[in-house]
DNA sequence: CACTCGATTAACT
DNA sequence: GTTAATCGAGTGA
């Protein structure tokens, strides 16, 4: 039986154990990211909108390249449904999600989300004014929770927080019913350049076509 | 040990 | 368009 939370799916650990990254990366389009701050409760809450696939040993983007290890990206290397979340140029936490099974170092790197719920504590994270009470979600500003390291620090995510279970308490993913997008845009990943230009022509970005929340990388 | 370089962003010119 | 911020990992002495 299907786990259910406030009326929404969770997202059971099979879906994440699939061994196709590149469509995993797609079907999380639309899906909503839940984090919940412990203590308070405060619940926020945004829709996947822009992901990027990283695939393992032969995927020289990836941080496990040929079979690379170390404390940093161990959490890789777990089984598929939870949350691996490192630092980026020393300043940026950056979420993915772990795919695949223990031992295949796959995982989605969640760069955008569009704002559902707890705008409020986003603005305030993001260190934004909030001073747009009753405006509609046209006005809401794209940098809150568009770019991966704007997302996760709207959502209040810490390095503490790797290897977190993606089935909750403090991280969930949920299926509110809303279906994978019907037209989906893809790209090059970004800021790979290092990794080699076979990793550049690969098109492993995803982001449903038309979306206004996406990264500043979307043509 | 001493470097260099990122799965980036905001604040500049 | 350019650059500083800031730190762990990877590389080479």
């Amino acid at each position: 039986m299907a786990v259910v939370l406030r009326g929404m799916r969770v997202l059971p650990p099979s879906f994440y154990r699939q061994p196709d990254t590149m469509q995993l990366a797609r079907q999380l389009l639309g899906k909503v990211l839940e984090v919940v701050e412990p203590g308070t409760g405060l619940v926020t809450r945004g829709r996947i909108t822009e992901t990027e696939a990283y695939v393992g040993f032969d995927d020289p983007a990836c941080h496990a390249h040929a079979g690379r290890r170390s404390p940093r990206n161990e959490m890789m290397y777990a089984a598929g449904g939870v949350a691996y979340i490192y630092r980026c140029y020393g300043i940026h936490n950056l979420l993915n999600v772990v795919t695949h099974a223990s031992g295949e170092p796959h995982a989605v790197l969640l760069r955008a989300a569009e704002p559902l719920e707890g705008l409020q504590a986003m603005f305030e994270r993001r260190g934004i004014a909030f001073d747009l009470p009753s405006a509609g979600d046209r006005v809401l500003p794209k940098r809150l929770t568009c770019g991966p390291g704007s997302l996760t620090k709207a959502f209040g995510l810490e390095l503490k927080d790797n290897g977190a279970d993606l089935g909750g308490p403090r991280i969930a993913i949920l299926d509110d019913g809303t279906p994978v997008p019907e037209r989906i845009a893809t790209g090059p990943r970004v800021g790979i350049s290092g990794a080699g230009p076979a990793a550049m022509a690969k098109d492993w970005r995803f982001w449903p076509e038309g979306t206004r929340w996406v990264s500043r990388y979307v043509p």
